[in-house]
RNA sequence: CGAGGCGUAGCUCAGUUUGGUAGAGUGCUUGGUUUGGGACCAAGAUGCCGCAGGUUCGAGUCCUGUCGCCUCGACCA
């Protein structure tokens, strides 16, 4: 293991103070910069490049699954929202409304979307008539507006990059599962590419969305122990198709209504990687969505043949279908060492003259701070294989954490004392289904609901709060 | 949005109590020596003191507003 000792002064030490240090590898990091737009971020090259690899990975798990990109319209007419009742009243307190173009008043005022479910529906009622034009599987990648009191980058903007996924089904049953088969994508897309455990679980009543039967979430527990929803999915039943008058002809001539999902993640994710597994070095980044993933750094470059073998090895490792990077710039090695474990880089190379003479290099992985010495002949398979190691690592890391912050509750009491003793996590507790209860929970001991996870417990027979006879197992925590 | 704290050089901050020429360290530029964990020497450049009003002969300093950051609540992807 690497010496523990903290090599980089430039950011706040994480046990000192969470909220700072995550917002100084936001800046430091190089992921975000701050504007005039209250709320609202740049996000910058590094950043944005982050957030293009989730996106081609993501875009590749919606296509695999049926799915067709479309573009909807950023503005939505008070009458068209107005449409859904609960779907209005859950967004009306939070959108931006247009009033004026150029200098006169519109007839009717629109607001920016703060998601899209109207417009698609909208736009559904024109183009689904029949049982042959279903399933429409759709899928866009926009921003949307909420206009947020509290905002923070990434976690939370009063503008934000997402994809949200709108379909349409002739059936509920294949509506459930379009909605609980993207819930799985994104669970999968967590572990797969972003090394990141997360618990999948279905929403209390409460908490779920705006208009929908039901609301699955996944949710991933923070290295603070504060809970962070990762992704949502909704099944809509049939309300949003009767609101917005979607009809169509099943095979026996009736006119019935489809049933509808939509689903979400959005540039939260990169947030949710910052914040599992950063360390106070800075970010650590999983080797799928790593902007760069390997960073070669020459040692004495100005020595005879250094450069050209660093060179060398950055050409083999792009021709590898690696996203490799060479500095040659005129920081010390030691600089660059800092820099780039600020910036995350999964792997480091350094090639010096002794290397070369020895016909191999240094490998360093960011997320344990191992170095080992590999063969030139076998770069390739040992940096793919340190790769590899790192997202395995990083998982594994990121499950202990969140199994070491779990905590099973059966009272009050209990749970109170856990957060006391242990400081926050998911606390598992049993809840009879009343929201008097959940509300009373949160009350009592600062834990909301997260979800009632699929993979059900029977801690106990009753409810943690009332002590009537229990219904479901809930994960409670403290939420960003 | 409610309560509290903070905005001064790219960064970290002193100076604000008691109004009177804008400061330090680090970073940046140039030259040289260095180079396996944020190198060293020398010279140089860098500021509408977050922004907008006000009080004053004079404001980084006092007042009002606003924008942003942090903490704790409420709301939320």
């Amino acid at each position: 293991m690497a010496k523990d000792k903290k090599m980089v002064t430039a950011i706040t030490s994480m046990d000192e103070d969470f909220a700072q240090w995550y917002t100084d590898i936001c800046k430091k990091a190089e992921l975000v910069e701050y504007t005039s737009v209250k709320g609202c971020m740049v996000i910058r090259p590094y950043g944005y490049a982050v957030w293009e690899n989730i996106q081609r990975i993501l875009d590749k798990m919606f296509k695999e699954t049926g799915h067709e990109n479309v573009c909807m319209p950023m503005f939505i007419p008070e009458s068209l929202l107005q449409k859904e009742k609960d779907h209005v009243e859950g967004f009306a307190p939070e959108v931006a409304w247009v009033t004026h173009g150029g200098n006169e008043k519109l007839e009717e005022r629109m607001c920016v979307r703060p998601t899209s479910e109207t417009l698609f529906c909208e736009h559904y009622a024109n183009i689904v008539h029949s049982y042959r034009d279903l399933p429409k599987l759709y899928n866009q990648w926009v921003s949307v507006v909420r206009w947020e009191k509290t905002t923070r980058p990434f976690l939370r903007s009063r503008e934000f990059l997402w994809q949200e996924g709108h379909t349409i089904h002739a059936t509920a049953e294949e509506a459930v599962e379009e909605t609980e088969r993207m819930l799985n994508v994104y669970a999968q897309f967590c572990e797969d590419a972003l090394a990141m455990p997360v618990v999948k679980g279905k929403k209390t009543e409460s908490d779920k969305f705006a208009g929908a039967v039901s609301t699955y979430a996944i949710e991933a527990l923070m290295h603070d122990g504060k809970a962070l929803q990762a992704g949502t999915s909704h099944y809509f039943g049939d309300g949003f198709a009767k609101a917005f008058d979607i009809e169509y002809t099943d095979k026996e001539n009736k006119r019935v209504f489809p049933h509808q999902t939509s689903w979400g993640v959005t540039t939260r994710l990169i947030g949710a990687v910052i914040m599992t597994h950063g360390d106070n070095n800075g970010l650590v980044l999983p080797p799928a969505v790593a902007p760069v993933q390997a960073v070669i750094i020459p040692v004495a470059q100005h020595k005879e043949g250094v450069l050209e073998k660093a060179n060398e090895l950055y050409s083999r490792l792009k021709a590898a279908g690696l996203r490799v990077k060479l500095d040659d710039t005129d920081n010390s090695p030691g600089w660059k060492f800092a820099e780039y474990e600020m910036k995350g880089v999964p792997i480091r190379i350094e090639i010096g003259p002794k290397d070369i003479e020895a016909d191999q290099c240094v490998i360093a992985s960011r997320w344990n701070g191992e170095k080992s010495v590999a063969a030139l002949a076998e770069l390739e398979s040992s940096v793919e294989k340190k790769l590899k190691e790192a997202h395995d690592g990083m998982y594994a890391k990121a499950l202990a954490n969140q199994e070491n912050r779990t905590y099973a509750c059966r009272t009050m009491d209990e749970i109170v004392k856990t957060l006391e003793e242990k400081g926050d996590g998911f606390i598992k507790a049993m809840w009879c289904g009343e929201e008097a209860c959940e509300d009373e929970v949160k009350e009592k001991t600062g834990v909301g609901s997260r979800c009632i996870p699929f993979e059900q417990e029977k801690l106990s027979d009753v409810c943690v709060c009332c002590g009537k006879p229990a219904k479901h197992m809930v994960y409670w925590g403290k939420a960003y």
